[in-house]
DNA sequence: ATCCCGAGGG
DNA sequence: CCCTCTGGAT
C-alpha cells in the first residue's frame, strides 16, 4: 500500500471512531495546560493528573508559582519522575513567564521554548491546543505509531523529522486532532512492548502487521 | 526489565 | 551524538 492510502485511511478511519479526540491532561487555562505538559515529560498522565489537582490550588497563576521553591514545589509533584528538574523547570518557567511574558502563555514555539522545561514537543503541544495553530507534537507514541503503520520513511530517526512528514501529509485541518488520535491509538492498542494487533483496525494499512505477517505466515 | 505525551547539558 | 534525571505501573 502506498503511503498517501494509509495517510486517508487513518484519516477516514479516526474521523469516524474518535472525531473530537483530545488531551486526557486536566486544565482550566492555558498556563495549567502549559505546567501540566511540563509534567507530563517520561510520565502518565493519570500520575499527571494526580499530581495537579493538588499543585494547582496551591499555585493557581503564574505569580504564585514564580514566588515560591524548587524545594516547595518538589513537595507537590515528587512522584511524576524526574521531580527535582521539573520543580526547579516550573519555578523558572514560571519568572519568565512572569517577567518576559506579561504573566500570558506566549503563542509562538520560538517564544515557549525561551522558557526552562519547554522543549520543542511541549511548545507543538501548547500552539496546537490553546492557539488552534497547525502543529504536530511528537512524543514517544507519535513517533512509535508512525514508524510502525508506515506513515513516516525509516530514515525519520529524530522527533523533528517525523514532525515534518506528518506535517506535509495530513490535512492541515486534521493536523491538531490527527496529533490526538496517534497518542490514543499509541496509549491503549498500538502499545509499546507488545501491540494489540488482535483489536486493531487499522491492520489492513500497517506497515509493521504486514511484515510481521510476512515474517511469521502462521499468523 | 521496560515504558510513560522529554528536556538540558556535555 | 551521547548522558542524566528518576517515580510509578506493568
Amino acid at each position: 500500500m502506498q503511503k498517501k492510502e494509509r495517510y486517508n485511511e487513518l484519516v477516514e478511519y479516526f474521523s469516524t471512531n474518535y472525531p473530537e479526540a483530545e488531551t486526557e491532561l486536566n486544565y482550566s487555562n492555558p498556563y495549567e495546560l502549559l505546567v501540566a505538559v511540563i509534567l507530563s515529560a517520561q510520565c502518565t498522565d493519570k500520575r499527571v493528573n494526580i499530581v495537579t489537582e493538588k499543585l494547582f490550588p496551591r499555585f493557581p497563576t503564574p505569580e504564585s508559582l514564580a514566588a515560591s521553591t524548587a524545594d516547595e514545589v518538589f513537595e507537590y509533584i515528587r512522584s511524576v519522575s524526574y521531580p527535582n528538574n521539573k520543580a526547579k523547570h516550573l519555578v523558572g518557567m514560571a519568572r519568565i513567564l512572569v517577567n518576559d511574558f506579561n504573566s500570558e502563555v506566549p503563542n509562538t514555539i520560538e517564544d515557549l521554548q525561551k522558557m526552562p522545561g519547554v522543549g520543542r514537543k511541549t511548545a507543538n503541544v501548547i500552539v496546537s491546543v490553546i492557539f488552534n495553530q497547525p502543529a504536530m507534537a511528537v512524543d514517544t507514541h507519535v513517533f512509535r505509531v508512525s514508524h510502525r503503520l508506515g506513515l513516516v520513511p525509516k530514515t525519520a530517526k529524530t522527533p523533528l523529522l517525523v514532525e515534518k512528514q506528518l506535517i506535509k501529509h495530513i490535512p492541515k485541518d486534521k493536523i491538531a486532532v490527527a496529533h490526538h488520535w496517534l497518542i490514543l491509538h499509541g496509549r491503549y492498542i498500538c502499545v509499546a512492548r507488545t501491540p494489540k494487533c488482535g483489536e486493531c483496525n487499522l491492520k489492513p494499512f500497517c506497515q509493521a502487521y504486514e511484515k510481521q505477517k510476512f515474517d511469521t505466515p502462521h499468523l
